[in-house]
DNA sequence: CTGTTGTTAGACAGTCCTGTCTAACAGTGG
DNA sequence: CCACTGTTAGACAGGACTGTCTAACAACAG
């Protein structure tokens, strides 16, 4: 067997495919509702190996979810990059990944969010790698808002902000009927209203 | 000890203080989080008075959404009721509840978001419980807003209801910040920018 | 009075959960 | 070559979980 290197960031195949198994599992399920042993069996790993990478299963969560976000922020800032410098097009951009993940057949409604509903308690390590998400995502969305002649722009980031997360929540609950379309509306109307 | 009466309904007063202990539990921890032996201990209540009432625990959280769904119907037919006339009015009382229920103390995001994130199979009892109050949620917003000189109120009905769910969510996540004003003042903006 | 229903306390089965530990082995760095 | 790290399989402890069952009692209906 390979022995791994160690790079700073702590990557290794072992540990990815830890990672990555554990996301799709705790996606498909929930986080209470997975257990280690069944991760373990469909990555083919053993206990020890998770306890050698993670503390405790609640760490390996946190790291799920922090892999998730660099993968998510990396995925957007390429489709910002290809969708060019005009602001409508960005947005149009924006929310068509939006729109290609909702009718992914893996859709399961946002694991950010279904993050916090299992770990409510704003304390935990969990929600909190949840927060630091959705400020990025927050964050991204007023710089991309930025480009439209827009005074304030902070306000509109944040009510469009409210849009997605509500299209996420929407379109899990209902099983992906036309809450993106609404989402998007609703958004362009607020930006025009904002000239 | 008094014996129960049967109304059609099926309330008696166990039964309603197990719903309403579970709720608080459940609402507080999440639904996998808490036991049904917790449940019991809090309430004083045997078990077997829970398998009496309820066939299983997944029942039993059923039981609680409808519940509490009935309960939120019933306030804000209250509210909607006391506000008048005015459609104005009527929708800045709509936000005005979801303020108050925001800043309580025991907010802890929307309960019916939070049992569709851990029981996201769209076919589960629970998460079509979440569908059938959600879906009037959106009945009473369309309603709300019929009294407005709309020429289609259904879309703008879908959109608030979005920001009002990416509300719940955002107040949840970052601990109750000013997501509902911005809802508020998106939901006023498409109601303007719909005439 | 008698039968029925709601309730109680607690034992119990059977399963699942996280996390620890051991013993053995493979590959790498020094 | 030796020490170290990553890994494996599996046993294990200790607890939590849902749901069943029993035996006894209380209140009411007929």
């Amino acid at each position: 067997m390979l022995n791994q290197r160690k790079p700073r960031d702590g990557s290794t195949p072992k540990r990815d495919l830890l990672i990555a198994t554990a996301f799709r599992l705790f996606y498909r399920e929930g986080f209470h509702a997975v257990g280690i042993d069944t991760i373990l069996a469909e990555a083919q790993l053993a206990k020890m190996t998770l306890y050698h990478h993670f503390a405790s299963k609640e760490e390996l969560i946190v790291a799920v979810l922090e892999q998730r976000s660099a993968l998510v922020k990396e995925k957007v800032q390429a489709i910002l990059k290809e969708a060019g410098p005009s602001p409508r097009k960005r947005l149009l951009a924006y929310f068509a990944r939006y729109e290609a993940f909702f009718s992914s057949k893996e859709f399961n409604g946002c694991p950010f969010i279904r993050a916090v509903a299992e770990y409510p308690d704003i304390d935990t390590p969990v929600h909190q790698a949840v927060i630091r998400h959705k400020q990025s995502d927050i964050d991204t969305l007023q710089e991309l808002l930025s480009g439209f002649d827009i005074a304030d722009p902070k306000p509109v980031a944040h009510q469009i902000a409210l849009l997605i997360e509500g299209a996420l929540v929407s379109a899990h609950t209902f099983g992906n009927t036309s809450a993106l379309a609404h989402a998007r509306n609703a958004a362009l109307a607020l930006v025009k209203a904002a000239h």
